[in-house]
DNA sequence: TAAAAATGTAAAACGCGCTTTACAATTTTA
DNA sequence: TAAAATTGTAAAGCGCGTTTTACATTTTTA
């Protein structure tokens, strides 16, 4: 699954760190989410989508079946 | 956290093994899912917010920090 | 261009999301 | 009310989401 979180975050101008911190995850977790080494959870993608005030449907990208 | 799968599904008069056939999981799943067991992948939560047509921040319910 | 800041890789460990199977309890229907 | 359908419980197992730590690479800034 893709998402728009590095291109959210370069618009927003903050960096990895400043993002972990404001969702309360580590940096790791970031770095791992925008380079797609695997899905967010429900809850995280929640306070991610909420932190850049969109949906998770807009920040998240649900290929097709 | 808490989701209103069960009140979606009863509006369409379906049952657990329906849903469960619906989005490609076991109707163990969505048991646990009901009943609050533990929280839906976000993959799982989209499929069913499509297969019931609403948003996943309309089927799930993220209690404020 | 050197130093500092930001981004990335790696690997081990833990808990949760989901499956599978089998059976029990409850609800609906004939 | 008996049979059938639906919902629930239990428990073991697997893979993924996240953390932690440490270090390497790339980008930005003075």
């Amino acid at each position: 699954m893709q998402n728009r979180i590095k291109e959210y975050r370069k618009q927003q101008k903050i960096t990895q760190d400043d993002l972990a911190k404001a969702v309360d995850v580590t940096r790791q977790t970031i770095i791992s989410l925008e380079n797609g080494k695997y899905d967010a959870s429900l809850k995280l993608a929640h306070r991610i989508a909420k932190y850049f005030s969109v949906s998770i449907e807009e920040l998240f990208i649900f290929e097709e079946d």
